[in-house]
DNA sequence: TGAAATGTTGGGGCG
DNA sequence: ACGCCCCAACATTTC
C-alpha cells in the first residue's frame, strides 16, 4: 500500500463536538500539516442521527452556521452533507485522496459499532482513522471499583473520579486552517433545520445564542454572576442561578475539560469551593451517564433495574396529552412544561417534577416523557436523558427509589414559595395567594372566585389526583415487586 | 436530588 | 404544685 503524499488532505469530520477550542481531532488535523476538508454529516439513517429531535434540530442550525462562519474566518470550510456517513465518509476519501480521517467520538453506546467499521473501511482504503474520546472528563473504561466491576452508585463514581481528575489543559483553538479547494456540498437552509409555520421557535434567540462564542459567554456570566450562590439558587426555577450549560455542552461547542478548567480557576480566586463542587457535581452527573452508557449498553430502550421489565405502566394517551401541552392542572407541572414548549428548555428541579408526575402519578412508562423531552429540548442529549428518566423512574443507575414520590404543590411551595415561576407561565392562576397557588384544586372556595378560576374550566383539574396517584404508583411498584422472583 | 405516617418531647394552658 | 391535654417542633419509620 503506498503511502500518501504530505500533500494529501486531511478530514475532520465534525459530530457533538461544533468548536475549534480543546477540539483534539482539529487540533490534531491541523498539526498534520496537510489541508483540511472539514464536514458535517446530516445522518439519514435514524439510528445514527446526532440531532435526536426538532428543539435539537434548531439548534444545529445556528450552531453549524456559527461554526462555518468561524471557519472561514481563519481560512477554513465547513462543507455539510446528507446521506449515510458509513458511505459518504470513504467516498470522500476516494474522491480527494484523503490520507487522514479525524474525528471526536460522540460515545453513544449505539454508534461505537458504526464507527468503528468506518475506522475499518478507511483502513482497508489506505487512510488513517483517528478518534478521540473527548466527550466525559473520565476515561469510562478505566474507572473501576476495587474489585475491577463499573460503579453504580453516583456518589462513589465521583469520588472515585474526583481522586484523579486532572483533565489536561484544553487546546488552544487554531488560528489559521489550510482549507482544500472546496467541496460541493449542500446549504444549511436545504437541511430545514428551523421551523416554519408555525415557527415554535420565536422566541429561543431571545434566551440562546448556539455556537462556540456564545457558550463561552454563557459560561463566564455564569461564573460572574451565579456560581457565589450556586448552592442556594440552584434549585429555585424562579431564579436565573444555573449555568444553562447543558445545549451548549451537549453540541459540543464548548468542553466539559474547559469547563472544569475555568470553574477551578474561578473558585480558587474567588473562594467560593463549595459552591464550585456542587457545580462540577452536576457534570459529574452527565459524566456518570456517559459512563453508564460505556458499561451498561443502551439505557433508552433497557431498564437499568431489570425487574422493572415487569412493571405495570399504565396507558394514559389524554393525560399524557395533558402533560406534554401544560394542560395537567397541577400548575408547577403546567409551568415546567410550557417553559419547555416556548424556549427549549426546563430547569432541572422542575425536569424531576414533571417527569415524577408523569411516571408516578400518570403512571406512563418513562419512554413517554424521554422521547417528548428528546424531541422538545434543545439540550437534548438521547444518554443524558434516557439515564435521567430511569433515574426518575427508580429503574436507573443509584436511582431514586421507586417509593420516593415527588409532591408538584410541596415542591412548588418550597422552591418557588412566591410562585413567581408558575405565575409566569400559567397566567389562569395568577390571581392566587402564594398558599393556593400551588393547589387551587385545595383552594377556598372565596379564594377562587377572587382569582377568577372556575376549576374545570378557565383551569382544569388535576388529571392525577396527589393522593390517589400516589397511592396507584405505590401500588404499582407492590405489584412489580410481588412478580419479581429473587435471584 | 421525598413525602407521609407515626413517634417523641417539651412548653403552656388549665383545672 | 401537679397532672392532664393540646400541639408545635422535631425525629424516626415507612412507603
Amino acid at each position: 500500500m503506498a503511502t500518501p503524499p504530505a500533500t494529501a488532505p486531511a478530514l475532520v469530520w465534525f459530530r457533538r463536538d461544533l468548536r475549534l477550542a480543546d477540539n483534539p481531532a482539529l487540533y490534531a488535523a491541523v498539526q498534520s500539516g496537510r489541508p483540511l476538508i472539514c464536514v458535517y454529516i446530516r445522518e439519514a439513517d435514524p439510528a445514527f442521527q446526532l440531532s435526536p429531535g426538532a428543539a435539537a434540530d434548531w439548534w444545529l442550525h445556528h450552531s453549524l452556521a456559527a461554526l462555518s462562519q468561524a471557519l472561514d474566518v481563519r481560512g477554513g470550510h465547513l462543507t455539510l452533507l446528507s446521506g449515510r456517513s458509513e458511505s459518504l465518509i470513504p467516498e470522500l476519501v476516494r474522491r480527494h485522496g484523503i490520507a487522514e480521517v479525524f474525528w471526536n467520538r460522540v460515545d453513544w453506546p449505539w454508534m461505537d459499532a458504526r464507527d468503528r467499521r468506518i475506522a475499518d473501511m478507511l483502513k482497508s482504503n489506505g487512510a488513517r482513522a483517528r478518534a478521540f474520546r473527548i466527550a466525559t472528563l473520565i476515561d469510562p473504561p478505566a474507572l473501576l471499583n476495587g474489585s475491577g466491576t463499573p460503579y453504580k452508585v453516583f456518589s462513589a463514581f465521583w469520588r472515585a473520579a474526583l481522586k484523579d481528575l486532572d483533565p489536561r489543559t484544553p487546546l488552544p483553538a487554531p488560528d489559521r486552517l489550510a482549507a482544500s479547494p472546496e467541496t460541493a456540498g449542500d446549504t444549511l437552509d436545504d437541511w430545514c433545520l428551523t421551523p416554519r409555520n408555525p415557527d415554535w421557535a420565536v422566541r429561543f434567540p431571545d434566551r440562546w445564542a448556539p455556537g462556540e462564542a456564545g457558550a463561552h459567554k454563557r459560561l463566564e456570566r455564569f461564573l460572574a454572576d451565579s456560581l457565589s450562590d450556586y448552592r442556594n439558587h440552584r434549585d429555585r426555577p424562579d431564579r436565573f442561578g444555573t449555568s444553562r450549560l447543558s445545549p451548549h455542552l451537549g453540541w459540543g461547542e464548548i468542553s466539559a475539560r474547559t469547563v472544569w478548567h475555568r470553574v477551578q480557576l474561578h473558585a480558587e480566586r474567588g473562594g467560593h469551593f463549595q459552591d464550585a463542587d456542587k457545580f462540577l457535581a452536576e457534570i459529574g452527573w452527565r459524566d456518570f451517564a456517559y459512563y453508564l452508557g460505556h458499561h451498561f449498553g443502551d439505557l433508552r430502550h433497557t431498564n437499568f433495574n431489570r425487574d422493572f421489565d415487569r412493571f405495570p405502566w399504565r396507558d394514559d394517551p389524554e393525560a399524557l396529552a395533558a402533560w406534554t401541552t401544560g394542560r395537567t392542572g397541577v400548575p408547577m407541572v403546567d409551568a415546567a412544561m410550557r417553559e419547555l414548549w416556548a424556549t427549549g428548555w426546563m430547569h432541572n428541579r422542575v425536569r424531576m417534577i414533571v417527569a415524577s408526575y408523569l411516571v408516578k402519578h400518570i403512571g406512563c412508562h418513562w419512554r413517554e416523557g424521554m422521547a417528548w423531552f428528546e424531541d422538545t429540548l434543545v439540550d437534548a442529549d438521547p444518554l443524558v436523558n434516557a439515564a435521567s428518566w430511569q433515574w426518575v423512574a427508580g429503574s436507573g443507575a443509584d436511582a431514586a427509589p421507586y417509593f420516593r414520590i415527588f409532591n408538584p404543590a410541596a415542591q412548588g411551595k418550597k422552591f418557588d414559595p412566591e410562585g413567581h415561576y408558575v405565575r409566569r407561565w400559567v397566567p389562569e392562576v395568577n390571581g392566587l395567594a402564594p398558599r393556593d397557588i400551588h393547589a387551587p384544586w385545595a383552594a377556598p372556595a372565596g379564594e377562587l372566585a377572587m382569582a377568577g378560576i372556575q376549576l374545570g374550566t378557565s383551569y382544569p383539574r388535576p388529571v392525577a389526583d396527589l393522593k390517589t396517584g400516589r397511592e396507584r404508583a405505590l401500588e404499582a411498584y407492590r405489584t412489580m415487586k410481588a412478580e419479581t422472583v429473587p435471584d
